[in-house]
DNA sequence: ATGGTCGTTTTACGA
């Protein structure tokens, strides 16, 4: 079985590529985060006949997660217990879709971004944050052998080797001690990074900016991550980063990551 | 080649 998670920032405007993706790699599960689309305007057509099932859960144009599927799309979960909510009124925002394909337990996720350090949104962060651990650890002590894959866009880069420039996101987001410390607190709670082995640093990213010309710079960042339960991390026999898909007119800012599993 | 942002409910905001 392969997976792949990918940011793909909006799915209208780049569903022929998220088709190319699903071929390429003949893929049975996509994991996608910003589809920036309510449920009713996913582009479904575009799928009829592949083979593929789709849910999305997605609220109005901001965020939004998804997973198609060809291995079927079982026991959606939209949110995960007590997911934090953000802004006035409080909202549940449409950042965690959870489902059974080929029986593995898969989320996709889109950790909040945290803005600024001094931010409300980067509060939300780290709460959102120690709540899925909380969450994930239970579901881990509930069944040792279950096969989970929390992946995403995780806006932590969990190492030095994970940026262009240490000094250029010295106080911002995305490295600092508190978001490490949240996402190494994923990995102590049994969720391993199946795809760091296969894919090892420095210099390996799966975001660079579209302004001053980050891509063809390499400057990048390597945020977007697969998590998995040991039973699930035993199946891994592969992984890579499709960093070509980040290469000519219209790309998503971010490259699919893509895992592969034993039968 | 990979080329000086992009996507959305667009002239503001989030990333």
């Amino acid at each position: 079985m392969r997976i792949a998670t990918w940011n793909v920032n909006s799915v209208r405007s780049r569903i022929d590529r998220v088709v190319g993706v699903l071929e390429r790699h003949d893929l049975d599960v996509l994991l996608l985060q910003e589809t920036k689309c309510r449920d009713d305007q996913f582009p479904a057509l575009a799928l009829e006949g592949s083979g593929y099932d789709y849910v999305n859960h997605g609220l109005n144009q901001w965020n939004g997660v998804g997973i198609i599927s060809r291995v079927g799309i079982d026991e959606v979960e939209r949110g995960f217990p007590g997911m934090p909510t953000y802004g006035d009124p409080a909202v549940a925002e449409a950042r965690a879709l959870g489902a059974t394909c080929g029986g593995v337990r898969v989320w996709s996720l889109y950790i909040p971004n945290g803005r600024e350090l001094e931010h409300d949104h980067y509060r939300y962060k780290l709460d959102w944050l120690a709540q899925l651990r909380s969450v994930a650890a239970g579901w881990l002590a509930d069944d040792p052998k279950a096969q989970i894959v929390l992946a995403g866009d995780w806006n932590i880069a969990p190492t030095d080797d994970d940026v262009w420039s240490v000094e250029y996101y010295a106080g911002r987001t995305h490295t600092s001690a508190p978001e490490r410390s949240a996402f190494n607190g994923m990995v102590d709670a049994g969720f391993a990074d199946v795809v760091r082995p296969h894919t090892p640093g420095p210099g390996v990213y799966t975001y660079w900016d579209y302004t001053q010309l980050a891509f063809p710079k390499k400057r990048g960042m390597r945020i977007d991550f697969v998590l998995g339960t040991p039973a699930l991390a035993a199946r891994v026999t592969g992984a890579s980063i499709d960093r070509e898909e980040r290469k000519g007119k219209g790309a998503s800012d971010h490259a699919p990551v893509i895992v592969d599993l034993s039968d």
